[in-house]
DNA sequence: CCCATATAAGATATAATGTATCTTTTACAC
DNA sequence: GTGTAAAAGATACATTATATCTTATATGGG
């Protein structure tokens, strides 16, 4: 598991979508909860064999697809470009906004760690972005690399 | 076509290949020039195709994924993570090494440059992702956003 | 020059990821 | 309760990619 709040977490994201009147169906419970609990990011394909694991109700790859939508759009759920997976975000239990979401992804492990550039990092892409005529620059950004422990093994 | 010197750069490349001892086959070089003469960066399939397009003897899809990695293991030819497509390096004419590679994609229409970060905002980077037990990180970042361009239109 | 070997290409099947669309079910307001 | 909208189910199919086996081509050593 990554956390030991992953019940704190969907509570929180269930008191979020309440706020924001949008409803967090059993189905997307079932999504949102795989990705909590899972170690590490996941296709769509393993979160519905993950679901259909610990259910006895088939949750079709489809609809896996449509609850990651929704779940993205509320920021709940990260895509992950480079990798075709989804993780769930690091901050369900914040209160405040994360527009930002950058990742470090283990080549060896796949192990990702969601982290938060400085802003002066993300100033200096700016800047290198605007010179070569692109004033508007997504915030998500994905390095691939190695964690120190797969590297020193 | 990207370039005016599309010809230099696919004989630049023969050199090379003469110089490391591999061979530029005939297959090789049409999907390169593929690449080479694109506007934008192209899927495996749309390589294919466009090959097909421009000569009688039918490339299969199985043989652009072929040749890709081999152009890609010569640095001839980037693959975009994030978008599932590949693209010629934009320095297939220089005499040194260019092992980063960013990539600024815009979202609207595509377009895609590549670009050298200084490399204060790679050490920038990097420092952000030791802290987070990431020491050795891939010099290939893809950040997304809107050309200037598109962004005013 | 011819053969042996290695590299490249062809061919086929199939896996993995994702989208489109239409129907059915469920939730919720009235 | 009934009507409406949102969600979920179901099916088909598109796109991207890998695996594997066979055939062709290039190249170096006799």
């Amino acid at each position: 598991m990554r956390t030991v709040n992953s019940e704190k977490a969907i509570s929180d994201v269930e008191q979020k979508c309440a706020d924001r009147g949008i409803r967090l169906t059993r189905r997307r419970k079932e999504v949102l909860r795989t990705l909590v609990l899972a170690d590490s990011a996941l296709s769509a394909y393993e979160i519905a064999e993950q679901c259909n694991a610990d259910s006895n109700d088939p949750m079709p790859a489809m609809s896996v697809y449509r609850i990651l939508d929704f779940l993205r759009d509320q920021q709940f759920v990260h895509r992950l470009e480079t990798a075709n997976k989804y993780i769930s975000c690091s901050h369900l239990s914040c209160g405040h906004d994360h527009a930002q979401s950058q990742f470090l992804i283990c080549n060896e492990c796949r192990k990702v760690e969601e982290i938060d550039f400085s802003s002066e990092a993300f100033s200096v892409m700016e800047k290198a972005a605007s010179a070569a005529g692109f004033s508007s620059i997504s915030p998500q950004l994905e390095v691939r690399g190695l964690c120190d422990s797969c590297e020193t093994s």
